[in-house]
DNA sequence: AGCCGGCGTGGACTTTCGTCCGATGTGCCG
DNA sequence: CGGCACATCGGACGAAAGTCCACGCCGGCT
C-alpha cells in the first residue's frame, strides 16, 4: 500500500468540534502519505485555507454554524480544478445524502467509521473513485433495484403496442394533447383517438393519464 | 486486520473460464481467514456445492453457459439463509447492474479490480455490508443526484399550491378522474375542477397529464 | 372599520377525450 | 385465397375535462 504516484495527499480537515477536529487530525497525519495541510472550524474560512494550502482532500463536517457543509462543499466545487469533498456527518438522511451529492461531494461517511476506512476513502477519493458508507451503498443499491421492478413490469406491458399506438403513448406521456400528437406525426385526430382507444385496451387503463405514468415508468 | 469474529470465510467460486477460476482461487485462498470451499463451471452446479460446503460469499461470473449467474443469484436468494453474491463482470453495463442488483447481490465487481480489493470486498460482504465497483458506485451516485435536481425543481413548483390544490395534484398523479377525486374528497365535481384549473394555472401547465407527470417527479 | 386577496365552494358553459359505429387499404400468414 | 392485424379516416355521441363567473369566508393591510 506505499508508494502512491504522488508523495503526499494534502487534506483539509472541516468541523466546528475541535474535539472531533483533533481526533482525524491525529488518525490521519502522518498515516500513509497523508499529511493534514489545516483545519477550518466553519465553511466560511475553508476558501482562504484552500487557496493556501491546495489540498487535495477537502473533509466536510455537514453540520456547522454559518456557512454550513453543503453551501461550502457547492462553492468549493465550483472552482477550477477543485478539491474532492467527503462529507461527514453522524445521520444519513435521505435528505443529506441527496444534496451531499448533488452539491458534488465524492464520498460520503458516517462519524462512526473506522478510522481505517476514513484513511481509506481519503486515499480513493483523492485517486478520483468514490468512498460511500455501507449504509448509503446499500441504500442508493435498492433505490435502483426497486426501479427496475417497476420498469420490467411496465415495459413488458408496452411491448404488446404496435409500432404507431407506441409513438401515442410515448407523446402521451410528455403531455400532448391528441391534437397535438396529430400535427406532430401527420395524421387525422380521428386516427389519434382510435390509436389511444386501442392503447388504453391493450394496457388495461381508463385515461390518458394513466398511459402517461405508465410509459413514464418505463422509460426512467 | 487480521483475528476476525467469525474464524474462517467460505467461498464458492463460479467462472465457466479455468484461468479465471484458478486465478480467483489463488489469490483468495489463504489469504486473510479465506478458505475457497469449492468451485462451479455453471450455475447449475451451484445449488449442490452450496449444500456441500455452505458458503458464505459466492463470486459469480455473470456470462456462463446454460444457467447464467443472474438466475444462479436469484434463486440462491431465495433459500433460506442465503450466501452473500459478489457479481464478477467485465462489463459494468446499466442492465448488467441492475440486474444484478435486483437478483439480490451484495457486490458487483468488475474482473479487472485489483486482488487485493477483491479479497476486501469477499470481507465486507461476508460482514454483510455491500461492495460495488467505483464506476458503478459513481454511477448510482450520478443517478440519484440527477433525480434530486429534478424533484428539487417539481416540489418547488409544487409548494406554491394550497392544501385542496395539493391534494387534487396528487390525486391526478394516481391516475384518479375528477368524479373520482370528488367522491375521495367529498366535494362536488365543480369544485374538483376549480381545484384542477388553479393548479393548471399556477403550475403553467396546459392539462392533467402533465401534472401527474410533474407530481411524479417531485415524490419519487 | 373598510378593503383586498387568497381560499374553498359551486353552477353554467365550451372544449377535449374516449367510444362506437362505419369504411378503405395494406401486408402477412396459413 | 381468405382471414387477421395494422394503420388510416369520418361522423356522431356521451362523458370527462377545463374555463368562466359568482358567492361566502377569513386574515391581513390601510
Amino acid at each position: 500500500m506505499a508508494g502512491v504516484s504522488s508523495p503526499e495527499i494534502r487534506v483539509l480537515v472541516v468541523d466546528d468540534d475541535a474535539l472531533v477536529r483533533s481526533a482525524l487530525t491525529m488518525m490521519l497525519d502522518g498515516a500513509d502519505g497523508i499529511r493534514v495541510a489545516g483545519e477550518a472550524t466553519d465553511g466560511d474560512e475553508v476558501p482562504a485555507l484552500v487557496d493556501a494550502h491546495a489540498p487535495h482532500v477537502v473533509l466536510m463536517d455537514l453540520r456547522m454554524p454559518r456557512v454550513g457543509g453543503l453551501a461550502a462543499t457547492k462553492r468549493l466545487r465550483e472552482r477550477p480544478d477543485p478539491p474532492e469533498v467527503v462529507v461527514l456527518t453522524t445521520f444519513d438522511s435521505d435528505e443529506n445524502v441527496l444534496h451531499a451529492l448533488r452539491a458534488g461531494a465524492s464520498g460520503f461517511l458516517l462519524k462512526d467509521t473506522p478510522p481505517a476506512q476514513i484513511v481509506e476513502a481519503v486515499h480513493r477519493v483523492a485517486a478520483g473513485d468514490p468512498m460511500l458508507s455501507p449504509t448509503v451503498t446499500r441504500r442508493l443499491m435498492d433505490q435502483a433495484g426497486a426501479d427496475s421492478s417497476d420498469r420490467e413490469r411496465a415495459r413488458t406491458a408496452l411491448r404488446s403496442l404496435s409500432e404507431r399506438e407506441y409513438d401515442v403513448a410515448v407523446a402521451i406521456a410528455r403531455g400532448r394533447s391528441n391534437a397535438e400528437i396529430a400535427a406532430e406525426a401527420y395524421m387525422s385526430l380521428s386516427t389519434v383517438k382510435a390509436h389511444v382507444s386501442h392503447v388504453l385496451a391493450k394496457l388495461d387503463l381508463e385515461n390518458r393519464t394513466q398511459v402517461a405514468l405508465l410509459v413514464h415508468d418505463a422509460e426512467r
